[in-house]
DNA sequence: CTGTTAGCGCGTTCAA
DNA sequence: TTGAACGCGCTAACAG
């Protein structure tokens, strides 16, 4: 029955069985300079005191915490829940813990979190990260080594990041494909990156159909600002409909079937996201799917790569997968 | 402009600064007694320098990290997610990191993941652990300080839980009101505790309700169990139905669509869980929504009582929110 | 192959 | 009020 007033230490060990620190050391660390004799009688008595290096003094001395930090702007949000979930996993099995910090888009906040959290650890993940450009160029360096997710190709440091433009590509091509000429999008937040890159490929699909018209609407990110844009939708008089996302969709076809208006037959509805209740809607929405997870996963073997020496690519991109469900279907002639 | 070559330890601001160590520590520490010029030039050269106190170091010192660890069964539950996000936002208010661990659903690994992350840490969240009791109460002395959240009231450690019991009693009540007597429940997986909570509600329910009859159905926990029990409900001939989550609901209510029936003309149907899209099915889904967000808070203010040397309640209880809708409506007479 | 010694970077006694 | 010395628990270089 051990003692367990006190944690035991490397000195305890040696001590009991008779050794010197260094001995114990090197059984722990598997160091195969030891007499095979001792080195069974110290894990004997490690095992008994139930002694297991203290993970901080050997970080102080190692110089490394085999942890890494991820910064997200919103633990709310199930895009960064996705991203974290696959970091943590790839890391674990790496043999790498991971220190969490949600700035709760308080953009201010920021900075601070992702200085603080690197000096604790050995690297870091930012998500998403919401501060301008110029500031984040001066970060980074300070940071180092680091990895970005879902911004634009940075000089110091790795970006990881989804392709919004090919996906909103290749959703307007579904519809083109479906004998789609008049289409209408729903915009979300007029300044976003992501609102961008999805009018950058509108852009793309006018200059490649000449015939092709697309509607801009304004309109929101949520369920409400969908179904909110009913009308303006109705009346553009477009057979198919981009909606910025699922729950804008949502709202719409929400909308849609109080007016009576049949989806697809009469208008095609395609979301974005692929949220899991996009196969439940009636009708299941078409949309796609941001590899969030293994967004994460990129980002932590690129940031592996740098932590064991090795270097990563410098902007990794990664599509969304287009998910064709019943909401989308042929422009009715 | 300062050189980074190499990071810039206490030794560095005392020589630059022409003071000791000590003073250097004092100062940065806001200890009172340094005359306060020299605290000044201190100040100044550290800004100057960009110098922090190594949290390694500290932390070897003091013999405390300002981290907390998170053992999560699944972050890919919502459940667990909105957990950590309130651990997450209430630790970093009073100045603690968190340290997050996901044992993916992997019962074996949550014991060594605790006492892993634990290690480097001040205190341990253990979130839902999936370990018997006999093994569980074994280990969390050795855990010391941690507390529990959603399991049944331990020895060894404060508990946070919901208390799906009382959540589901009301649910039963609010159907009874409505004129309903004879309803059916929709298991979910035999063996787990919530599930028998649910089932302890359903028996108080009865002991309460001599006329009324609870049918218990072997279902699932997702939307395809609901959908593919829509046979068996319709056989009880009960006007209330309670799903064991509202993804079972959702997926009954898609199946009692096909089948023509009307909710909730003809059948009441009450989810659980209340997760986001509850609000927006068809008909909006009666629920109890269970307070995840608070959970995590809880149990953050439980941990950070004992780690400020203060004593926790031994077991917390936070009732989910019933949220009525539309799903859920008078018996039909 | 093993033990002794010197730090890792800091907070904190103890004298001065 | 300040500085010198010690120790947190461990690894690594250096002798033996």
């Amino acid at each position: 029955m051990a003692d367990r007033t006190r944690r035991v230490g490397i000195t305890d060990v040696a001590r009991a069985a008779e050794v010197s620190l260094s001995t114990v050391s090197r059984v722990m660390n598997g160091n195969a300079t030891v007499d095979p004799d001792l080195a069974a009688r110290v894990r004997a008595t490690a095992a008994e005191l139930g002694y297991t290096a203290s993970p901080l003094a050997r970080s102080l001395v190692l110089g490394r915490t085999q942890t890494v930090a991820v910064v997200v702007p919103d633990l709310a949000n199930p895009t960064f829940q996705a991203i974290l979930r696959g970091i943590s996993r790839a890391a674990g099995r790496d043999g790498y813990h991971v220190l969490i910090a949600d700035s709760a888009e308080q953009v201010g906040e920021e900075r601070l979190l992702a200085e603080e959290t690197r000096r604790r650890t050995d690297g870091l993940i930012l998500c998403a990260p919401r501060m301008p450009q110029p500031e984040l160029a001066g970060l980074l360096p300070g940071l180092s080594p680091v990895v970005v997710v879902n911004r634009a190709p940075q000089d110091a440091a790795p970006v990881v990041a989804a392709d919004y433009r090919t996906a909103l590509r290749e959703l307007v091509e579904h519809l083109i494909s479906l004998g789609h000429r008049h289409l209408a999008y729903l915009a979300g937040v007029p300044g976003s990156a992501s609102n961008a890159a999805r009018l950058a490929a509108l852009a793309d699909a006018r200059d490649a159909h000449p015939g092709l018209e697309i509607v801009e609407l304004p309109s929101g990110v949520d369920f409400d600002s969908g179904a909110a844009s009913v009308d303006a939708v109705l009346a553009t008089g477009a057979t198919g409909i981009l909606a910025f996302n699922d729950l804008v969709a949502m709202g719409l076809l929400s909308s849609l079937a109080d007016r009576g208006v049949r989806v697809p037959r009469q208008l095609s509805v395609a979301g974005f996201d692929d949220i899991p209740f996009a196969r439940y809607t009636t009708p299941p929405l078409t949309s796609a799917a941001v590899p969030a997870t293994e967004l994460g996963e990129r980002a932590w073997a690129a940031l592996h790569a740098r932590l064991t020496g090795g270097t990563a690519e410098p902007f990794t991109t990664l599509t969304p997968r287009v998910v064709l469900r019943a909401s989308t279907a042929a422009a009715p002639s």
